[in-house]
DNA sequence: CTGAAAGCGCTAACAG
DNA sequence: CTGTTAGCGCTTTCAG
C-alpha cells in the first residue's frame, strides 16, 4: 500500500495545467530534480519499496513533504491499468435496506484501497448495458450489482460475455449463469414465516410480493404456497398481490385492497416481503380499523432498523444486510486479485425475528 | 460529448492485459489500422467531432461497432487531465435526509457526464484531509461536503487553501471563508418552528438540537431563544438538549430525560432538529405515556418521508432535500467550468408543514 | 479532411 | 541501491 504523506498546508504552486516544461509544477520529475534523484527513485520511495537508502529515502520525503507534492492518480491508473474504483448499482440508495449493504461494500472496499462509484440505477432505468460499459471503458475494476431488474437484464442480455465481466451479483442472482454472487436462502425464509403465523393460529395468510418476475420473489412466492400447503391451506390466488415499488404507500394500499376480501376470505396475516412494505401495511390496516396482530397478524422482511421501533414492533425475517455488502465486496476482490479464480456462490443465514405484531 | 456506441453483445477478443504488441486488442490504434486510418482520425469520430468525411466516419462507425471496441477511460483522463468523478462526503448515507441530497447530487452529475465517488465520512472519522487529497491526487475533479463537522475542519485546517480547492459546502457552512456553498437559513427555520408552538398556545418549548460545535446547530439554538424571547419567555437551559447522533434511539431517550422535569418546569412541545430524532422523540414520549400532540406538542426538522406516516403526522420544518444536491452539484460544476469565475452561496427556502403533532 | 508525432505523469523493466 | 528508458492509450496541435 502506497506511503501516504500527511503533507502541510502550504498551496502549491501548480497553476492550470502544467502546461510548460515538465520540470517545475507538481510532478513527480519535479520532485526528482529538486531532490537530485531520478523519478524512479522518487517513485520507489513512494510507492514502498524497499530497495532504497535510508538517507535517499528521507530526501526525497521532506521535499514530498516541504512541496505538497501529491501523486496523480490518473497516470498512475493508466500505467498500472486499473481504476480502484468499484462500481456499486443499486436501485433505490435512499431505502434503508440497500444503504446498509452499500456500507458493507464502501467498508471493505476502502480497507482494500479501492473507492466506490455509486450508481443509483432507478434513476435512469433502462440503461443497463451502460452500467456495465463502465467496467468495459475501465471506469471501474468490478462491479456488485444489488439491482434485481439489472441482474436479470445483465443475465439475459450477455450470457456468454457477462461471466466474463468482473461483476457479483448480490440478493438477486442465478446461479446458473456462472455470475459469482451472495444473497440469502429466499424459499426457506418466507417459509420460515409463513410457517411462523400458521404456528400462531393463521391460516389465511395474505403475501404482498415484489414483482414475481425476480427470482428471488418466485422463491418467496414459492416458499409462502408450500408453508401454506404443508399446513393444508390452498395459497389462494386472491391473497397474493405485487406491487411494482417496496415503499411505504404501495403497502398501505396494497393491505387496503385485501382489506376488501369478503369476511369469510380476509387474510388473518400478511407476510409482506420488505419491511418498508409492512410499515406501510401496518398503517394501511390501523387506517381501515384492524388491529395488529389482534385482527391480522403482520411479518415482515429484512428488519432495517426502523422495524423494531414502530408499533407494534415488527417481526419480521432478517437478513445480515451489512454482511451481504462486506461479502459481496470480497467475492469480486477476490475475482480482481485473480482472475481465474473461480468464486463461489454464497448463500448466508437469515434469521426470523418475533416481535408483537405477529 | 462522446458518442455512446451501443455495441452488440459479442464478446470482446481481449485478453488480460493486452501486453502484446499495441497492434491487436481493443486500443483505438487497432482500430485504427483495421480500417485504414490514423488514431486521430478514431478518436476525433468517437469524440463526435465534426471535421471528418462521413464516408470515414461510417467505417469507423461500423469497426467500432463490429469488434466491440469501447474507450479506455483511464488514458482518456490522464491526457485531458480529468476523472469527471464528483466526490460526495456524506456523514451517514443511511439517513434519509442525505440520502435524498445525494440523489439530486447524482442527478445533475449524471446528466453533465460526471459519475460520483461517495465517501461516508462517518467510517472512518478523522480522516477529513484525507478526503481533500482526493482532490490533490486527481481522483476526483471536485467535491461536495455534506458533513459538518468534515466542513469545518476542512475551514480550519485549509484556511487558505480551502477556498481554492474546487469543493463546495452543502447545509454547513461558513458564508466568511469565500468556500461556495447551499443550504437554507436556519436560524429563521427554528424560529418558524418556535413560534408555531406558541401560536398553539405552548410556552415552555424544549429543543433537542445536535451538537452546538456547528454552526446550523448554533443558529437553530439561536432561532429558538430569540422566538421564545419574543414571546416573553426565557430559553431555559434544562429544556435544551445536544446529542451527538440524529438518530430515533437518541431522540427517545433526549425526550425521556425531559419529561423528568419537575411538573412546573416540565417542556410544552419539543422542537428536534431532525426527523429521526422527532420520530424517537414521539415513541419515547408514548413509552413514558404522554400523548402527542396533547401533552406534549412535537415540531421535527426537514421532512422525510416518514415524517408524514408516523403516528400521528409530524409537523417539520421541510428542507429542499433534492434541490440542496441538485444547487450544490450545479455550483461545483460551474466552478470546474470556470474556475476563476465567483461561485456564490445559495440559500434555498424552507417551509413549514403543519400536520398533527404539533 | 486526414496523418504524424508529441506528450499527459507515472511505473517497471533493465542496466549498471 | 540508483538511473535510463520505454511505454500505458488517448487527445491534440501542426502539417499537409
Amino acid at each position: 500500500m502506497p506511503a501516504h504523506p500527511s503533507g502541510s498546508p502550504q498551496p502549491e504552486n501548480a497553476d492550470a495545467q502544467g502546461a510548460g516544461e515538465g520540470a517545475r509544477g507538481g510532478s513527480i520529475a519535479a520532485v526528482a530534480q529538486r531532490v537530485g534523484v531520478s523519478v524512479a527513485t522518487v517513485s520507489r520511495v513512494l510507492n514502498g519499496h524497499a530497495n532504497v537508502r535510508a538517507a535517499t529515502r528521507e530526501r526525497v520525503l521532506a521535499e514530498v513533504e516541504a512541496s505538497g507534492y501529491r501523486v496523480n492518480e490518473l497516470a498512475r491508473n493508466l500505467r498500472t491499468a486499473e481504476s480502484r474504483l468499484l462500481l456499486t448499482m443499486v436501485p433505490d440508495f435512499g431505502n434503508p435496506f440497500y444503504a446498509e449493504i452499500v456500507r458493507g461494500i464502501d467498508s471493505v472496499a476502502r480497507q482494500h484501497g479501492y473507492f466506490m462509484l455509486l450508481c443509483d440505477t432507478g434513476a435512469d432505468a433502462g440503461r443497463e448495458r451502460g452500467y456495465f460499459d463502465l467496467l468495459r471503458r475501465h471506469r471501474a475494476d468490478g462491479a456488485i450489482c444489488l439491482d434485481p431488474a439489472t441482474v436479470q437484464q445483465a443475465n439475459r442480455l450477455m450470457a456468454a460475455e457477462s461471466a466474463a465481466l468482473p461483476w457479483v451479483a448480490c440478493c438477486e442472482f442465478d446461479p446458473d449463469v456462472g455470475v459469482p454472487f451472495v444473497g440469502i436462502d429466499n424459499y426457506r425464509a418466507a417459509h420460515d414465516a409463513v410457517r411462523h403465523l400458521i404456528a400462531r393460529g393463521r391460516r389465511r395468510v395474505a403475501l404482498i410480493n415484489s414483482d414475481e418476475h425476480y427470482l428471488y420473489a418466485q422463491q418467496r412466492r414459492d416458499g409462502w404456497r408450500d408453508a401454506l400447503a404443508e399446513a393444508g391451506v390452498e395459497a389462494r390466488d386472491v391473497w397474493r398481490v405485487n406491487v411494482n415499488c417496496l415503499d411505504y404507500d404501495a403497502g398501505a394500499q396494497a393491505a387496503a385492497a385485501l382489506m376488501h376480501l369478503p369476511a369469510e376470505h380476509a387474510p388473518e396475516a400478511i407476510f409482506a416481503v420488505s419491511d418498508t412494505l409492512a410499515v406501510g401495511v401496518v398503517n394501511g390496516l390501523r387506517s381501515v380499523g384492524r388491529r395488529v396482530p389482534d385482527d391480522v397478524a403482520v411479518v415482515g422482511f429484512d428488519d432495517i432498523a426502523l422495524a423494531a421501533r414502530i408499533d407494534p414492533p415488527l417481526t419480521t425475517i432478517a437478513q445480515p444486510m451489512r454482511e451481504l455488502g462486506e461479502t459481496a465486496a470480497r467475492l469480486l476482490l477476490r475475482r480482481l486479485a485473480d482472475p481465474r479464480a473461480s468464486v463461489p456462490g454464497v448463500l448466508l443465514p437469515h434469521r426470523l425475528v418475533i416481535r408483537e405484531s405477529a
